[in-house]
DNA sequence: AAGATCGATGTAAACGATTCCACGCAATCC
DNA sequence: GGATTGCGTGGAATCGTTTACATCGATCTT
């Protein structure tokens, strides 16, 4: 593959040349230019952008981990993302964590080694030496729907507290007594603050939430199977079912069918996240909706300021309980 | 940010015995590993893969430029890309083109910048002088789910002909005699592919495909509700329509549910691209399912064989008509 | 016990671009 | 008309790594 040395060689000129060419620089004769834009086609010349990375770093591109590319709250936290960046002039290369700490170290240490500008980062557990690391180390990082104690990062969340209560407050009117949790990983800042959330709100209406009516998933869509299969098959199962994220209201919803019962009569269900499915389904479904394209938005907003060396301030961005029919009652117009 | 020369001066040691380390080269003593780990670990050092793959191509990671992440095609996709990659020793980082023929080109750039060992690319364009300069350019890539005209190029994806087939088959035995479609792109191999096995199933069936009966989406959901409501817009509404693909499926849902149309009686609407939701519906959704995993990690194993030096081949694989009784007529056992 | 062998480490030259500095030359100034 | 300015260009250092080759003890051979 032909190098800027061989540009040079067959123009007749230096490297130096070729290269104030190559980057529109201003002091450089048309002939010239024309010579070596001439030597640039015979030798079908592509620059090194490892060579011209080295030299003057990389500073167009961000780094997204998710925490699981299927989970849609993420895939369209990632567009937001993306679409944020690009009208600050950052692209943005994304990592999958697949919910494994593992993996998302891994992603992390690629994308250092890349070079990004800044990362966006969706920690999937609470504790991770190199996230420890890269945040010590000063690099401009941004947390987003989760956090990790301890660790002093700017945080771009949805605030579950309000939402929840609203939607513990719907099913208690509804005749819920002793509504039943899939709760997220208590590792995760998100896992923990949903089930407390559930846990206080019930508590207000003099509810207790006992073992029997929590179980613990991992976000993704076969522990909400399992986890709704597990609550149905106690003796006394639960009347309704909050599940944590979308995915496990998926799985949940499949085990609800496997079993042939009707949503809203048989079992009530609802989820934080909503989709816009939620609303096709027979009764819809009730949810708790983030502002995830804000999310995003804000997320990157927060880390440009940190690449333009201006401080960075933590959101916890409010979500609107939307119900629908799923936990007993048909509201009219529930949108909103 | 810490380079190999202060971890050699933090170690006592050269770069070359540092770099020794990174490499996992057999003749280090296990002290001196040990004293440069701990050095690593000190300073936070990462690697500059500018430098390392400017010296040596990077030969662990895999670029993957996907035509839209929202989309749960190529979320699963990805997901099933990056299982079959590690499994062969390499990372996988995505690039989100959303559907965007500028974006995808400037991912690809970014990834090929990064000197990534092999792409993976969905293309979002027919004509693309930035992919055409790479094919020919002999880089490793293999091309999923769609493929380009005249570029030798590997490609894994699902035959279309026989599962439209199949569907049209199922249209016109449930008495449908003008179904519609909510094409894909015309300039994307997809997009087309499935139009022409729907005009000509018809055919077999004395059935024409006249304008009115077609509209052109993007394969974003947006386009599938304004093609649903144009198409019932018209004099005589179709009785049956066929998105191209689960978002503009979605698309189409939405838009039945806006007029106060009944799924499976007023309008029926089946999709390419199944997903575990079209189950809970009411009526559940006829769809055509395509081995997403599979193709995922075809892909991969074609594109390894390319970069092992092996030859690479090209798949279509089979999808199946999951029929379900969106169309009119509940299918008793319908999955398979 | 002296030379050959070997394993661990250091030295320094690449890789391909960018960019500071210096240089020569023409035009301009006083 | 000699000094100054400015412009176009070239020389060479530099970015951070890898790696061929050199070095240097220690161990082995006979």
């Amino acid at each position: 593959m032909a190098t800027i040395k061989d540009v040079a060689r067959a123009a007749g000129l230096s490297t130096a040349t070729v290269s104030r060419v190559l980057n529109d620089h201003p002091s450089v004769t048309a002939a010239t230019r024309a010579a070596v834009q001439d030597a640039i086609q015979r030798l079908d010349y592509h620059p090194n952008s490892a060579a011209r990375t080295l030299r003057s770093a990389d500073v167009s591109t961000l780094g997204l981990v998710v925490g699981d590319v299927v989970n849609p709250f993420f895939s369209e936290l990632a567009r937001a993302v993306e679409n944020e960046a690009r009208a600050h002039g950052y692209y943005v290369v994304i990592g999958n964590a697949d919910e494994d700490p593992d993996r998302q170290d891994e992603y992390l240490s690629i994308l250092l080694d890349r070079r990004v500008a800044g990362l966006l980062l969706c920690p999937t557990a609470e504790v991770s030496p190199l996230v420890a690391d890269v945040v010590r180390g000063g690099r401009p990082v941004v947390f987003v729907d989760r956090e990790i104690d301890g660790l002093d990062v700017p945080v771009v969340r949805s605030d579950s507290r309000l939402p929840v209560t609203a939607l513990v407050d719907h099913l208690v009117r509804l005749g819920h007594r002793d509504p039943a949790i899939i709760s997220g990983p208590t590792g995760l800042s998100t896992g923990r603050e949903r089930l407390a959330a559930f846990r206080d709100a019930l508590a207000t209406h003099g509810i207790g939430l006992p073992e029997s009516r929590v179980r613990v998933g991992d976000f993704q869509m076969d522990s909400g199977v399992a986890a709704m299969r597990s609550l149905l098959d106690q003796p006394e199962p639960p009347t309704a079912v909050f599940a944590a994220d979308n995915l496990m209201a998926l799985g949940a919803l499949r085990c609800v069918h496997e079993r042939g019962l009707r949503l809203g009569t048989d079992i009530a269900l609802a989820s934080f996240d909503d989709l816009p499915w939620f609303e096709y389904v027979e009764p819809p479904i009730t949810a708790i909706r983030q502002q995830t394209e804000r999310i995003g938005r804000t997320a990157v907003r927060e880390l440009v300021a940190l690449l333009d060396g201006r401080p960075a301030r933590s959101h916890a961005l409010p979500c609107t309980l939307v119900t629908r029919a799923s936990c007993g009652e048909p509201v009219p117009g529930g949108e909103g």
